[in-house]
RNA sequence: CGGGGUGUAGCGCAGUUUGGUAGCGCGCUUGGUUCGGGACCAAGAGGCCGCGGGUUCAAGUCCCGCCACUCCGACCA
């Protein structure tokens, strides 16, 4: 009883302020998200980690479907002929991928590589299936795995296995490529802020930051709490750099043979870091409604007296009828240890039932952010738990902007620039445009661009770096 | 790929300085009492001391090599 919102129960999790990166890694083993396994760098994905990617792959693959979009295939591997059919494409991957050079006892005649992304893939097969302008657009999209060979590893944030979503689309006209470019951007965005809680930034990435082959990246990038970045979901358009590379042309209306403007477009299980990394606190994880396995878990007290069991099972079936996703623990450990267990795994309500209660015909339901208590009739629970949990994820948002924006400075000067780096942060500038100036700011203040914004300011008329006039509005930042 | 740290029971660790029977806490199993914030009692089970070589009568401990994890850089979603 009066457990205070910030009193930290569970002692095996390194507090957030103490250590920010051993905070993440006991959260993902505490709450059972992941494993090691014994292939550097891969990671097994645990049922309740699984659960995540699963609801977010639910709810990301249905809006692409009703955007039109159709699943499809690849394969797993890519010639390194074909690899090597777009220079900077290659140039780009060749330092982090993977190759199979044996087949059995066989040496391969070519070897081959695992991809670590499919562009080169869907665009031999569009040169095949591209005939007319009737055929496109094409919008496909694949979920897979890719695998990249990093040099140093983190459970979700950068394995050398993961798993995502690449979708690759082909259009008629640059501009047609270039609104599926933006569209795509903004589900993401949406799916992000709307559905994971998470306030993310839009912009368009500098020539030195963007995808390799890529004419355009657009970027949504997340603040994590500790101040640090995330890109949390890319679009690129690529022009029809690749269609004249893989050869990919269609007669247009006009009977001229032209090339396709492309697109792709991807997220990750990355974004399972970003969302621990951003609604986490000291007691473990916190989940936003939308993608949490468990969104109420109902807990029965002192059940072994009379009535308190069924009255628990007949509240299960209820909700779920309502159509949440609930889970009924009746195992015989403690309700204090329950309480911490859930919290850990970040199930966003709590249901708590007992002798009490049953009297009143009503429970307490206890928030994971907050810890606030609410007494609810049982006969108003399909009504009160999703507004329970609509507060909730507002709570998250904003939550998590205001770290954001307590984290965010302006700098004018590259004396300001410098001292707002020592701290973690968003630290907003005008920019000229060149790249010396971009590697400085790197090299000086070890920072890299995160985006310029679609949201522009204008906070002066120059660069603060060199002084010349400024052309744009940008972001720096500490990314993982 | 460079620099640091750590590998001993499922988890967290002690033991390594000075070589001499493999330990502690939590968890796990069984039985009982409990149950509204990580309960209590009792009895148990559980180890190739990261891997491979060496030194020694004897190695968790000393020497050489390797591997994994982890943190900080560089590279990247």
């Amino acid at each position: 009883m009066g457990t205070k919102k910030d009193e930290k129960l569970v002692q095996e999790i390194t507090s957030r302020e103490v250590d920010f990166a051993k905070w993440y890694t006991d959260i993902v083993k505490k709450a059972e998200l992941c494993d090691y396994s014994s292939v550097r760098g891969c990671m097994v994905l645990r049922p309740y980690g699984y659960a995540i990617w699963e609801n977010i792959q639910r709810i990301l693959d249905t809006t692409f479907k009703q955007l039109g979009h159709e699943n499809v295939m690849m394969p797993l591997f890519i010639p390194e002929s074909l690899l090597q059919r777009e220079k900077e494409h290659v140039e780009g991957f060749a330092p982090e991928v993977a190759w199979v050079t044996m087949g059995g006892s066989e040496q391969l005649a070519e070897r081959l590589c695992v991809r670590p992304t499919s562009e080169t893939l869907f665009c031999e097969h569009y040169a095949n299936v591209i005939h007319s302008y009737r055929d496109l657009p094409k919008l496909y999209n694949q979920w897979c795995s890719v695998v990249r060979w990093e040099k140093s590893t983190r459970p979700f944030l950068r394995t050398a296995e993961f798993l995502w979503q690449e979708g690759h689309t082909m259009h008629a006209t640059p501009e047609e490529a270039i609104a599926e470019t933006e569209r795509m951007l903004d589900v993401y965005a949406d799916f992000a802020e709307q559905q994971l809680a998470m306030p993310v930034i839009r912009g368009r990435k500098t020539d030195k930051e963007k995808f390799a082959g890529a004419e355009a990246t657009y970027t949504i990038e997340a603040m994590m709490h500790d101040g640090k970045a995330l890109q949390s979901g890319t679009s690129h358009y690529f022009g029809d750099g690749f269609a004249r590379a893989f050869d990919i042309t269609f007669a247009d209306r006009d009977n001229q043979l032209r090339h396709p403007h492309q697109t792709s477009w991807g997220m990750s299980t990355r974004i399972i870091g970003g969302i621990i990394m951003t609604h986490g606190d000291d007691n473990g994880l916190v989940l936003p409604p939308a993608v949490a396995p468990i969104q109420v878990v109902i807990l029965p007290i002192a059940f072994h007296k009379g009535g308190v069991l069924e009255a628990a099972q007949r509240v299960q079936e209820q909700l779920r009828a309502a159509g949440l996703r609930v889970k009924l623990d009746d195992s015989d450990a403690t309700p204090g240890w329950k309480f911490s267990e859930y919290e850990m795994k970040g199930v966003p309500l709590r249901l708590e039932i007992g002798p009490r209660d049953l009297e009143n015909e009503s429970c307490v339901v206890v928030s994971r952010d907050n810890r606030e208590k609410t007494v609810v009739p049982l006969s108003e629970l399909t009504t009160r738990l999703p507004e329970l949990l609509e507060a909730y994820r507002a709570r998250l948002y904003e939550s998590a902007l205001k770290n954001r924006e307590a984290r965010t400075s302006t700098a004018l000067t590259m004396a300001e620039l410098m001292e707002q780096a020592k701290g973690n942060g968003f630290i907003k500038t005008m920019w000229c445009g060149d790249l010396a100036c971009e590697e400085t700011v790197k090299e000086k203040a070890g920072l890299t661009s995160r985006c310029m914004p679609f949201a522009q300011e204008h906070l002066s008329d120059v660069c603060p770096i060199c002084g010349k006039p400024a052309k744009t509005m940008i972001i720096w930042g500490k990314a993982y």
